[in-house]
This record gives structure tokens, C-alpha cells and sequence, in this order.
DNA sequence: GTTAGCACTCTCCCCGCGAGAGTGCTAACG
DNA sequence: CGTTAGCACTCTCGCGGGGAGAGTGCTAAC
């Protein structure tokens, strides 16, 4: 365990190094916090808490940076959350209310209010039941033996994909199979559907089922996700190099941040936090998500999160991931949004 | 009218300039290409090309660079298409159809093909109508007074909003509702569900009306675009800065790209080219966009572009997108794909 | 009209070096 | 024994010089 004064010490040098960026020499701390400690002391303590790997130095001689074990260590204990302030609360709450009434929008808006409200990329999934029944199906033909079925699902959701249809067919023959596979279909989870399609005689009808089958169980389509603030993010000192920005670009497509986001998890209420090498992907390792669930109606259940470089300014991010969070699930099952804040 | 040997030479300097990206001096022209010339006779025409625009001095003692003008003589004259050969062909081709089933999916997949293809951004956009009547509505509570309002066209694309209701009605009674909207106006366009509301009695039956004549009339939201390519765009020289990356990651968002390929419009069949300033987004001005229209079923219309700098193999980069857009009609509408190629 | 020759210009890259910042260590101090 | 002053040492970073190289425009001859 850490004595306090080396806790004291370490948390300084995160909130220090946080606000510049720049590896923190022992005289910074004395000079800027009063410690009444003179320099030579603090770079023992230092030298102490790089043994025990809570901090490491870039070269030989330079000041200090946290480690991610440091910076757990902080996140755990020492930081201090920086309160939303009334001020701030009406400003957020003020954007999300006066949204604009497409839901697309509504979810980009949130992500992009989260993604000012702390200056790195936020993250927003559309909320969704995990195994949501059918609402209602739909053909649209393509060409000739190829059709689109669309799926609507009973959280709102939907699906789509390509289905093989009889070549003969036309769109009103179409409209029928529509008709039928809603009548057996509707109101059926995928198993319910699978069950279901046995007793299908026709070939192409059971075909059709089975497709919403795979429909329902599929996972929901990336375009369900809304990024902001790639841009602040890029911006910080760590994306010096052109090689880094476009590493991170072509990792902060839509596309790639759904199978981010599933593996960090939700954390109802409070927020995970995932720092360096605690993240799986290969691409994370320098980055911290912090990520938390919110809830929709009927057990429907989204996710907002910020990704940032580690040396990210935790005790303002992490509140504020929570209090976004909090207020979404207000916002799409009850009358108010609860407090949440720090 | 440019001399012969003078649109000679300024077919080499491009290709020359597209090749290296450097600035073309007199000697390489001279080297590589065998013209039956001086230096220093080179170096009279091209000071009289620069003099006539079509290319420019970065500084007093440098090779020579394309202007737009350049350019656009170029593509209209000069260029020689760079034809795609049948293994190409039969390559694209196969991703094509061994595409996965997911429609998203395979807007992505082919946004990615096109980008490998040509080596800068492309970008797919979701075949539509421009006025597509309602095929299904369908409300999912939110909170007390508010509910999803998901609509589903004929056309196969779905358009969501926030929608007022009663403060006291559960999903059941939404469900009625919804099953009124859709008798009333299943079938229906815009005006048509206008006109329909006013005969509508229930005040809140009423405002749903209206909002799915809205929807009907909204533009596409812009998750249905597929953009690809990003990176190996940002690679070229010409973002050398972070400062231009950064600029150009903002603006390559799918929710400002529907924006500019709205105001490029389609060009159905052909490809149609816009170099430099001839775009009207600021951001643009040092970017060509090459973008064709291509048709699904039933009059619907999308869009396939490519996005790169000025600087672009414009002999590989147009007949590749014509050839795409060409072979997605061919794929949403019929039996199979017409030729296309250069 | 074409070409050789030449002076001139501008960029780019490398290198060296000094200033500055910060450490680790040692020895003295309370 | 913990704390502190002092000092030698190390490593980065920014700046300026300078030379090589590439390319042009111009002039004069063919």
C-alpha cells in the first residue's frame, strides 16, 4: 500500500500531468503545489513510486508520466470528480430538449453534446431489446429472383437484407408472401420463428421465415451508432504524427466501434472504465473508454461512451458519462431524468 | 486552342504530376517520355501554358504543376481511360456476389470495393425514391406523452422520429393508433396524407398524420451512407499536416457528405467530375469528386462517388466508378449488369 | 523556331551546438 | 533516519549555417 504522502505525491503528478501533457518534473509539484517538501524529496518519492510501477519516465532524465497501473490507482482513489455545475446541467439538458424530432438526430445530438461536454469522442448506440420480437416484414423486390425484406422490430429497430424470392415473381405477388409471413411471423422472437417454420409447406415462405429468424437473432446494424468529437480527440498532443491520427480514423469508423463497445460491456448505472492494456483491442492500448449503459423502454438497452488517450481528464469525463446516461434513460422511459451527478 | 504539341505536353506533365506528385521540371518531361525536344524548348511551352493557365509555379525555380484548368482540359481532352481488364472485372464482380446477405453490408462492401479500386474515399448512398409513399407505421413508447414513430416506405427506407401522444396512453393504445395511421394512410405520399388529415376527428390521430407526411417529405437520414477509403485517401502528400487531416476527417462525416453529394447531384449513366473550385463546399476546393447515379428498383435513385485531391488518377478513377454505379443497377434492377467499361 | 550554356534562385537536408530542464547521487544537517 | 542542498551528468529541443541539388529564365548561337 501507498503512504500517503507518495498517494499525495501521485495524484499530483496525474493531475499534472493530465493539464500539460508534459512529463512532470519534481519541481513542478513543489513549485506549483505547496508541498512542504523540497525537490530532492520529492524525486526520492518519485524514484519510489516508479519501483513500484505507478509512474515511468520517457528517458533517463526527464520528469514523470503515469503508468496505466497509475493511472487505475487514481481513477480508483484519489481523483476528485469535477461536479456538473447547475449552469452546466441547464445547458445539456437545454440541447437535448430542444432536439430535433428524428430520432437519428436525436441520438447524433447526445453524442455530440457528451463529445463538447468533455473534449474527446463520445459514442451513442440506438437502445434495443436484445432478442426483440417481430413487428412487422416487409418486401421490396430488387431484381428478378432477389428481394429486399425489411424487418421492423418491436423496439423499433430495423433490419434488413437481401432475400431470394421466386424469379417469377412480381412485387404484388411479393406483397402476399409479405402478408403471410407478417401473419405467422408477428410478435415471434427468432425460436419462436425457427419453430414456426417447419409447418411452412411452401418452399419460398419458409425460406422467408426463416430469414426473419436470422433477422431477429442478427446483431443490430452498426449505422445504429453515432460518433462525435473524432475531431478534439485527434487534436490532443498525443496524435502528433500523421501515421497515429490515421490509425485511430480508420479505427473510429462506425463499423469497427460496434465490436468495441459489445466487448467493453454496458455497467448499468455507473460507468466502466478500460484503461491502456485493461482494452482488448490491439488499437486501444494507449486509449481509456469509459462507457455506460442507459435503458429504453421495455428492457431495451443503449450505450454512451467517450474514448480518449489515457492521459484523459477522468475526473470531469466520468461524471458526466453517468450523468449523459442517466438523463437518456430519463428521456426514453420516464417523466424526468433522475439526478446523477458527482 | 492549345497547339498540338502543346496539349502534348500538358498531357505529360499531368500524367507526370498525378504519377509523382512532385512538380514536373522540363528534364524529367525530356527523360521519360520520348519527345523529340530540348529542354529548353519544353521549358518555352510550358512557360506559354502557364501563361494561358493551364498550370502554375509552386515557387520561381520549380518544375510545374496542373491548375484546374489543367485538369479539366485534361479529363476532357488528354486523359486516356485506363480500360478494366477482365481479371478486374471478374474480381469485383465476385465480391460482389459473394456479398453477405445483410443490405447495409453490402452498401458497405461495395463502397469498399470501390475503394480499393481507386485508392482515395468512396462513397455509396442507399438507393431511394424521391417520394416514396408509406408501407407501415408502427409507435414504441418512449416516455408517458412521447413515442418512437417508426415508418417503413415502399421503397424499402425507414425514417424515425419523436412523436407527441397522450400522456396517459400505454402501448396498447398506441397500437391502435398505429393501426389507424396505417389504414388511413398506407399507400399515401406526402400530400396525399396532408389532405388526408384534415378529415381526421382525434386530434392526436391528426398530428401523427401530419407527422408521417413529414417523414415522407424528410430527406434520408444520413445513415444511409457508406463511406470507404478514408485512409488510404489521407495518405497521400497532400495531407502532409495534421492541420489538413484533421480538416479533412471532419468533413469526410457521413452526416456532411449527404450534404455535398445532394449539391453534385447525380449524372445518371455517366460519371460526372468536379475539380477544385468548380465544388461549392469551401472545404472542396482542393478536392475532385467523381459521382454517378445509379437506379433500383422502381425509380428509386443512389449515388456512387469518389472523393480525392485534385490530384487524381482520373484515367483509372472515372471509368471505375461508372463501371460500379452500372453494375449496382444492374444488381438492384436486373438480371444482370450491362457493360460499362471504358 | 530550336538549342546549348550559364547565372541565378530556391528548397531541402544534414549537422552541430548551445541552452535548458531534470535527474541521481553524495554529503551534510536536524 | 528522514530531509535537504549542491553538483555532475544526461538527454531533448530548437536554431542557424551551409552545401548539394534541382530547375528555371535568359541570352546568344544555330
Amino acid at each position: 500500500m501507498l503512504s500517503q504522502r507518495r498517494a499525495d505525491i501521485l495524484n499530483l503528478v496525474v493531475d499534472e500531468y493530465i493539464d500539460t501533457a508534459t512529463p512532470v518534473s519534481s519541481r513542478a509539484l513543489a513549485d506549483r503545489h505547496n508541498l512542504a517538501l523540497s525537490t530532492a524529496t520529492i524525486r526520492n518519492e518519485l524514484a519510489r513510486l516508479e519501483e513500484d510501477g505507478y509512474v515511468t519516465h520517457p528517458y533517463t532524465s526527464a520528469g514523470r508520466v503515469p503508468s496505466n497501473v497509475g493511472y487505475r490507482f487514481y481513477v480508483e482513489r484519489l481523483m476528485e470528480e469535477e461536479p456538473i455545475g447547475p449552469a452546466e446541467q441547464r445547458t445539456i439538458e437545454h440541447q437535448f430538449h430542444q432536439a430535433p424530432p428524428r430520432y437519428g438526430d436525436w441520438l447524433r445530438l447526445a453524442a455530440s453534446i457528451l463529445a463538447a461536454a468533455v473534449g474527446n469522442v463520445a459514442v451513442v448506440t440506438r437502445p434495443q431489446r436484445p432478442r426483440p420480437a417481430l413487428r412487422h416484414a416487409q418486401l421490396v423486390q430488387l431484381r428478378p429472383g432477389a428481394a429486399l425484406l425489411v424487418a421492423v422490430m418491436d423496439d423499433g429497430s430495423v433490419r434488413q437484407r437481401i432475400a431470394a424470392v421466386p424469379e417469377t415473381e412480381g412485387q404484388t405477388h411479393l406483397g402476399e408472401r409479405a402478408l403471410r409471413l407478417n401473419e405467422r411471423c408477428a410478435g415471434s422472437g427468432a425460436e419462436a420463428a425457427r419453430a414456426l417454420a417447419r409447418d411452412v409447406a411452401d418452399l419460398h415462405d419458409r425460406r422467408l421465415v426463416l430469414d426473419v429468424a436470422d433477422l431477429i437473432e442478427e446483431h443490430a446494424e452498426d449505422a445504429d451508432l453515432h460518433i462525435a468529437g473524432v475531431r478534439s480527440a485527434l487534436e490532443q498532443p498525443e496524435f502528433d504524427s500523421t501515421d497515429r491520427i490515421l490509425d485511430a480514423v480508420q479505427h473510429l469508423e462506425a463499423y469497427h466501434l460496434r465490436g468495441t463497445l459489445r466487448a467493453a460491456g454496458g455497467g448499468r448505472g455507473g460507468a466502466r472504465i478500460l484503461i491502456g492494456d485493461e482494452n482488448r483491442a490491439d488499437w486501444l492500448q494507449e486509449w481509456t473508454v469509459v462507457i455506460s449503459g442507459f435503458e429504453g423502454p421495455d428492457g431495451a438497452t443503449g450505450a454512451v461512451a467517450v474514448l480518449g488517450p489515457t492521459r484523459m481528464r477522468y475526473g470531469r469525463i466520468i461524471p458526466r458519462v453517468r450523468y449523459v446516461s442517466a438523463l437518456m434513460s430519463g428521456l426514453l422511459q420516464e417523466a424526468e431524468p433522475q439526478e446523477a451527478g458527482g
